[in-house]
RNA sequence: CGGGAAGUAGCUCAGUCAGGUUAGAGUGCACGGUUCGGGACCGUGAGGUCGGCGGUUCGAAUCCGCCCUUCCCGACCA
């Protein structure tokens, strides 16, 4: 390809207050906004999307995987079979045909596989089966952002493995576990796995594949010691011993400006995790039904895990309370507490750990009072009891009692073990052996395309511009000329000679400055650099760069020779690099919890 | 959806507080010339419903109201 013709150039400037790597995609003429989370993908992007599209195949492929094309749009009919319909906010995103019949553009495609397999699948015979797609999905996202780290239109490739049991279904998910970290290797990517979130998609065990990183917007927990590794979502510390003290009457006792957990404990002379902190949501546990306000009770020293109270409660949807819903509900803002509130005002969650401590502090639901020796059990007998507080840093590990550090990271994949949710909603069965039906175990297997082309730019790229891996640069090599003349036709010459070799270049055949070209280089990335000039043919030479190396000159008689020859070391290194990362896998797996079977 | 900010040339932004000639810069683009190994220089030129609608005013990019769009921070996900 030559730049000259090249549809889409580089930028000099791009908007502040955008990730880096966001801006240097945009400079560099790989990607161009249409619409908030919504982007094109220009030729050079989409090279490069084709580049890991590839990888994506193969490693599918080599899992047994079959690649296939299912629709974007659905009936909703389909959805409301699985109850997804009613259980997902506005992320799916609804509309009407013609004839007014519902429909949805595909957020995932759950419903289609189990609608796909009732025909197709029957016996044990026609299983196991994974298939999966590489296509655009929609989910209209509360907040796109960071250019391609959360869009609303993205690409996904998901995959789909059906089974006859959970034994099955554990071997398609570790083929899929490995299979995501090989994926991550050779788009040059260093990710780490983590216990996910089941989420929307329903489901049983799931694990994220992340790439560490500060601009991330996971919080992962992780144990250095045992190796235990966690979205902050799902996160879980070791609980503190059952206090054994006996119970106390409860006293109320004054506390004249001390509406923080900090003033409570400053105030009464105690610690924080002595206090019953309360955090008020509102939630929807029923599409359509009203709002419900839902009362959070953790130790004070702890931070609500907002995913565990909402799967607690089964929201659709959750979000935190205003002041003036607090107080419709009966409660004081900064002395409330479930405790005194009229009968059914709120539902209460309560953390394991608050259920465990006895004579605690908590509000008075009384300006300016609270409350000593607050004990769940008897005085909020009603109380739901689950793990609601977050894993934070410097907490005990729930392995093996090591102190938890807390990380950012961007997820570019997951993994999540279905079982048979979809399949019983839609009836997908099969017949045993003994001519028995059964519903067929599901696992769905998403990545994100456009993020993990977002986490390649975040890790590949300096202050000039970006420095792709070979295995998804959009060319091999970026061919300049310096200079017209006999320099042009020798360029030329090169450039025919090195697409008959077969490599796949990209010529700046431009009529301008050199430094333009070689700025234009830098910030596009190619990961060698071939330079033809008045100085290098004086000496019957050309210049090879590497991206962020050193020049050499190599005879121009050799020249395609010695690229090719580059390229392979360029690929070896890339190829030893992530051999490297994958070494670490089977341990990884070993110690790595996949569920029975 | 809550909080904050912004919409002016293809792009990045001044100008708006304090209303008043023909609305500016840099960059990009076109043409000419000089250059030719790190976004070089000189000249000429094209390019604008100042996000939209309404209002105030003799007069609105500028003041007021409503709407739309975009970005950032929170609550959600590949």
């Amino acid at each position: 390809m030559r730049v000259s013709g090249l549809f889409g150039g580089t930028r000099r400037s791009a908007p502040a207050d955008e990730l880096v790597s966001h801006q240097l995609l945009l400079r560099a003429g790989f990607i161009q906004q249409l619409a908030t989370g919504i982007f094109s993908y220009l030729p050079l992007g989409w090279r490069t999307e084709q580049r890991v599209r590839q990888i994506l195949r193969e490693e599918m492929n080599r899992l047994g995987g079959q690649e296939m094309s299912m629709p974007v749009v659905h009936p909703g009919e389909l959805w409301k079979r699985t109850g997804r319909w009613d259980s997902i906010d506005e992320t799916l995103l609804r509309f009407q045909d013609r004839r007014g019949r519902d429909m949805v553009l595909a957020l995932s495609h759950e419903e289609v596989v189990a609608e796909l397999a009732t025909s197709n699948v029957s016996s044990y015979r026609d299983l196991p089966r994974i298939v999966y797609h590489i296509q655009t999905k929609f989910r209209d996202e509360p907040r796109a952002r960071g250019g391609l780290l959360r869009t609303r239109e993205f690409t996904m490739k998901d995959s789909y493995s059906l089974d006859r049991d959970r034994a099955g279904l554990r071997r398609a998910y570790v083929a899929h576990f490995q299979a995501y970290l090989r994926i991550a290797a050779r788009a040059g990517v260093p990710v780490v796995a983590v216990l996910g979130d089941s989420g929307v998609m329903g489901g049983h065990l799931a694990h994220e594949f992340t790439y560490l990183t500060d601009v991330g917007e996971d919080t992962l927990v992780f144990c250095e010691s045992c190796g235990y590794a966690a979205n902050q979502e799902v996160a879980e510390a070791a609980l503190p011993e059952a206090d054994t003290e006996p119970l106390a009457a409860p006293e109320e006792v004054e506390t004249p400006e001390a509406t923080t957990v900090a003033q409570v404990a400053s105030s009464l002379e105690l610690e924080a995790h002595r206090i019953a902190k309360t955090v008020a949501y509102m939630a929807e546990l029923e599409r359509g039904r009203p709002w419900r306000l839902v009362l959070a009770l953790v130790l004070g020293d702890a931070e609500v895990n907002l995913a565990q109270l909402r799967n607690t409660v089964s929201a659709v949807d959750i979000r935190p309370a205003t002041k003036e819903e607090v107080e419709a509900a009966g409660g004081v803002p900064g002395y409330m507490s479930p405790r005194g509130l009229p009968e059914g005002a709120a539902l209460v969650v309560a953390d394991e750990a608050v259920r465990r401590a006895r004579n605690l502090v908590t509000g008075a639901n009384r300006a300016g009072w609270h409350v000593r020796n607050f004990n769940l059990e008897r005085d909020l007998p009603q109380a739901l009891v689950a793990r609601v507080a977050a894993a934070g840093a410097g907490e005990p590990c729930r392995q093996c009692g090591s102190p938890l550090s807390v990380r950012r990271g961007i997820e570019y994949g997951n993994i999540f073990q279905l079982g048979t949710d979809y399949s019983q909603s839609l009836g997908a069965t099969f017949t045993d052996e003994d001519g028995h039906a059964h519903p067929i175990v599901m696992g769905s297997y998403g990545i994100g395309v456009g993020r993990l082309l977002a986490c390649i730019a975040e890790e590949h790229h300096d202050e000039r511009g970006l420095d792709l891996p070979l295995a998804v640069a959009p060319y091999q090599v970026n061919l300049v000329s310096v200079g017209a003349g006999d320099v042009g036709e020798a360029a030329e010459t090169l450039y025919r000679s090195l697409e008959e070799a077969g490599l796949e270049v990209l010529f700046d055949d431009r009529p301008v400055a050199p430094g333009v070209k070689f700025a234009d280089a830098d910030l596009r990335g190619i990961p060698l650099r071939v330079t033809v000039s008045p100085r290098t043919l004086a000496q019957r030479q050309v210049e090879l760069k590497r991206r962020r190396g050193e020049p050499r000159t190599v005879p121009q008689a050799e020249a395609v020779a010695e690229v090719g020859e580059e390229l392979r070391r360029i690929g070896a290194e890339e190829a030893g690099w992530a051999e490297g990362q994958l070494a670490q896998v089977p341990a990884l797996v070993e110690r790595t919890y996949f569920g029975e079977g």
